[in-house]
This record gives C-alpha cells, sequence and structure tokens, in this order.
DNA sequence: AATAGGAGCAACCGCCATTCA
DNA sequence: GTGAATGGCGGTTGCTCCTAT
C-alpha cells in the first residue's frame, strides 16, 4: 500500500478480519498511527501486543501492531534496497533452506522477514526460472538423474521441515535442530557435505544434534554458505 | 491521452507451538 | 493434564504505481 489514505475506512477491502470485533481499523497505517505506536514501545517496550492497542488508544489488532512494529518501525530495521552482497546472501540460504524466511532474515542484518519474501517473490524467484531451475527446491526443472541433484534433495528436505518455525519462534532451536538433523540425514548421502559436516560436528551425533544451539546451528550454515554449494 | 497489464509491496489470514492459569 | 491466550511464522491478497501499447 503506498498511499497510507486508502484504509479500510476509505473502501479497501481485504479478506475478513482476523479478529472479528467491530470498530478494529484495517488497511495502510497513517503516521499519526506509527508515532503512536512507536511512542508506545519506546515507553513501556515490545510485548503484550493483545493488549496493546487499547492501552496505546489505536484502533487495531494487536497482530497489525506486532507486524507494523517488526516490519518497519523497529529502529533496527533497514529500508531500502537490497544491496547485490545481500542478494547474494539470500539466495544461497534460499538454496540451503527453503522458504524459512525468518532463518534467513536472520542471518541478514537489518532485514525483516516480510522483506525478504517479498523480495524473493518479485525479484529473485524469476532468477532460477531463467536458469531452468525450480525456485521452490532449487532442483531443475527438467530433472535426470544426476548425482549433484542429492544436493538439491536435502535443500527441498529442510524446506519441508515445519515451515513454519524459525530461529525466533518459542521452539524455535529444538526444531533448528531437527531441520539441522533432517539436512545431515541428506548430507550423509553426498560426500562432499559429509566433509562439510565433519569440519562442523565433532564426537557423539546424537549429543551433538540434541545439544544444537543457535550458535552451532550458525556456524554449520556458515560453512555451508561457504562452501558455494549452490 | 487513455487504458490494460504487470510489478512491487504493505498488510492480512490461518495455522501452529508455547506459555500460563 | 487441559484448554485458552498469546506470539510468531509462511502464504496470500489486493491496492498503487509504472510501463507498454
Amino acid at each position: 500500500m503506498r498511499n497510507p489514505s486508502s484504509s479500510s475506512s476509505s473502501g479497501t477491502t481485504y479478506k475478513t478480519p482476523c479478529c472479528s470485533k467491530v470498530g478494529i481499523k484495517r488497511g495502510p497505517w497513517t503516521p499519526e498511527e506509527d508515532e503512536i505506536l512507536a511512542n508506545y514501545i519506546k515507553r513501556e517496550g515490545e510485548g503484550r501486543w493483545r493488549t496493546l492497542p487499547k492501552h496505546a488508544c489505536l484502533l487495531r489488532c494487536g497482530k497489525s501492531c506486532r507486524l507494523r512494529w517488526m516490519n518497519y518501525l523497529r529502529p533496527s530495521v533497514k529500508r531500502g534496497r537490497i544491496a547485490p552482497d545481500e542478494e547474494d546472501l539470500i539466495l544461497r540460504l534460499h538454496c540451503l533452506l527453503g522458504n524459512r524466511w525468518s532463518l534467513i532474515a536472520g542471518r541478514i542484518p537489518e532485514r525483516t522477514n516480510n522483506e525478504i519474501k517479498n523480495y524473493w517473490n518479485t525479484h529473485l524467484s524469476k532468477k532460477p526460472i531463467s536458469q531452468g531451475i525450480d525456485p521452490r527446491n532449487h532442483k531443475p526443472l527438467n530433472p535426470s538423474p544426476n548425482p549433484t541433484e542429492i544436493v538439491h534433495d536435502h535443500r527441498a528436505s529442510i524446506s519441508n521441515q515445519n515451515p513454519n518455525r524459525g530461529p525466533n519462534s518459542p521452539g524455535g532451536s529444538s526444531l533448528q535442530a531437527n531441520a539441522f538433523q533432517s539436512d545431515h540425514t541428506n548430507l550423509e548421502q553426498c560426500d562432499h557435505n559429509l566433509a562439510v559436516n565433519d569440519g562442523v560436528m565433532a564426537g557423539n551425533e546424537e549429543d551433538y544434534i540434541e545439544n544444537c544451539n543457535e550458535d552451532t546451528f550458525s556456524s554449520f550454515l556458515d560453512s555451508l554458505i561457504n562452501d558455494n554449494m549452490c
């Protein structure tokens, strides 16, 4: 929405409201609403999203407030054009993680998952297609038996691992570990990737996966990215 | 100049995991 | 142990702007 004036109150119609409450405003945020929200969060801090609109005197649902803050009002959010190196990183990470936007965003400073998702859908998803590659799983659009496809398979399997969860979610670390475990299982099919894992993992594998935290996952991801798998 | 179609992106929805009473 | 509330995620929608015809 580029024109804030085209809110629901002025005719914009989105799908059925997430909250059925009458009097909840929907559609684009106005500068006044932004200011109210930003000031309130600066004063009271993040969280308690459901009750925030009432306390801040905003006619919005909590989800809408949270989204607005997370994606646009947070001071740490960088707006503007995606740099070529960021684009490259997004491509690599998507190659490894699939549509796990929060995971990808977590590794690109000051970018939000919504922004990265939009950028992928509008710009980057077309690149693999032009190269004859399926952007959803980075497999060739016309698959042929080829050892390198095993690498693609593991990427697809990661993206299929509970795609609704990321590192910032309450259950993030265990799910990271699950994705990691799945990833590793598939990696075993590829000598090259096994070598990658050997560099990261040492000792008992089960213990490693069980105790996988954000740092180790991060290291693991770094090794895959740096290995230029895509 | 008018208009149709595509691109870009903000905002919403439904779902799921976690937390808490 | 259970159910409601909450937070967070990915997918999708639809409005506005831009460009080609």
